[in-house]
DNA sequence: TTGCTCCTCACGTCACGTGAGGTGGC
DNA sequence: TTGCTCCTCACGTCACGTGAGGTGGC
């Protein structure tokens, strides 16, 4: 007596996989049962077959596609091959749980949110890459951060860029505001300038012509006055540092879609730069 | 002026998604944009809908199906909805990443082995659960393990059981064998079964009726002569080491197909019980 | 007239699960 | 004749990506 040969049922328990994933593993040439029989299409297996699907589930398990495995099963790579392969999937399992751990940090971090009130709701924030901008910008010193410090200067840097801007027949998009590092004495340079996309512009003062940079940043989108910024300010780094990012810089830029709205329903998008 | 209307590409590139997502959000109703134009169909957002696209992009990275998100935007759940919706998420999580790392683990278990040359190539290791499985058994005591040891206890025992079962019309499956923990002299006792499937069967003399748990197993199939078996056990024994596992008892079992193949062909599977 | 943005289908993805409807041997 | 195992389609899954083919306003 010599081989024995199993069902598909038998063969499926053995290896434990379901007769579909044979048929599927068979379809794909993956793994070919022993024997078909040509009257009624049945499958038969061979005990031995138990070391191939043993072998094709074991890579299976490690992640691979079947596509993949079909390489290693049916086009017998060379072990620098099979070592590539590995060192693949083995970069993209530690970006995979990098990617969870954080997920799983922000996770925490809505449950806590839960318990207390935050100023501003967690659900709002937003990790993303923002796109580069090119900005036409005028600059003020201001003797601190705050609404009152601040409110005065852009009364003043906005009807002037916008002017200038204006003379040139160039049309402004968003408004885009963002700070330099403050000074020893707390007085910062505030910077408030409009997208203008594509535009050709040929710079003149007081105005520049910047392009800021793509970065990942954390965004909020803030309904309401300005007077509550710096609220939403506290709340946004409390939260990067509650979901393990690390700020990468300390200048937050402010969107705003128009200056003109009434103050209750003005929106405005605050961004700070984080690692990564 | 009032509101800022942006078409779908700009609102996109706003909140870092793409046009396809939008319009697919649109057709779940998560989020509708304040205006279709009735000839066109031309989309138009308004900027503050960026914060409800912000909402509905957090509640995407942390994992949530847009099904999941649908609930929770459009039903307005309660804060303790809420809240298991998201300890549920974090389980989900932690399961997730406590498995990744298992392959991780696994993925360079075989990296390391691509170095030196292990015994068993550990391509043929899995992790399954075995089904329960009812054997007619019979025992024996050999002096201790190894094959000069055991062959002669199972020449002995495999006709024994055979005969009992066969005298009462039972057919014999696979056969199965495993140990119990040798005693402080080095014996042990071998169980030498038969799977008898769903077969009634009357217990008698010297046989047992015994059926063997179902339990979450490392299992290699061993092509050729008992005599390697000793290689395999150690084998299988390192590899579950090293893949970060943890044997939950010391007996192993081993199925073959049929014992009277030609002993360079057998094939035998041998299976070690691991916690989890 | 030529770009540009946008539109609506509709197929493809990945590894199967899950019926539907049917067949051959005990 | 009734179960049982097995067979072959073929749809569904999930969140879009990616054309194909077409349209309206500058």
């Amino acid at each position: 007596m010599s081989s024995v040969m199993l069902g598909i049922g038998e063969f499926a328990q053995l290896g434990g996989v379901s007769p579909r994933m044979l048929r599927h593993y068979d379809e794909l040439g993956l793994l070919k049962p022993e024997r078909v029989d040509p009257s009624t299409g049945y499958r038969s297996y061979e005990f031995v077959q138990l070391a191939s699907l043993h072998r094709l589930v074991a890579l299976r398990d490690l992640g691979l596609s079947l596509q993949q495995i079909g390489e290693v099963l049916l086009e017998d790579p060379t072990v620098e091959q099979l070592r590539g392969m590995l060192r693949l999937r083995r970069a993209e399992l530690e970006q995979q749980l990098t990617e969870d751990e954080a997920r799983l940090r922000r996770v925490e971090a809505h449950l806590r949110a839960l318990e207390g009130d935050a100023v501003v709701s967690n659900l709002d924030v937003v990790m993303k890459t923002s796109e580069p901008i090119r900005v036409v910008e005028v600059q003020g010193r201001a003797a601190g951060f705050g609404h009152e410090n601040l409110a005065p200067i852009f009364e003043r840097l906005v009807p002037q860029v916008l002017d200038t801007v204006g003379k040139r027949g160039t049309k402004p998009g968003m408004m885009v505001a963002w700070y330099d590092e403050p000074e020893d004495d707390g007085s910062v340079v505030a910077h408030v300038g409009f997208d203008i996309s594509e535009q050709d512009y040929e710079p003149d003062e007081p105005t520049n012509l910047t392009v800021l940079p793509a970065a990942r940043v954390a965004s909020v989108v803030h309904k309401g006055p300005m007077d509550d910024i710096g609220l939403v300010y506290e709340a946004l780094v409390g939260w990067i540092d509650a979901s393990g990012e690390r700020l990468a810089g300390r200048s937050p830029e402010v969107h705003l879609p128009h200056r003109d709205e009434h103050p209750d329903r003005s929106v405005t998008e605050l961004q700070m730069p984080v690692a990564g």
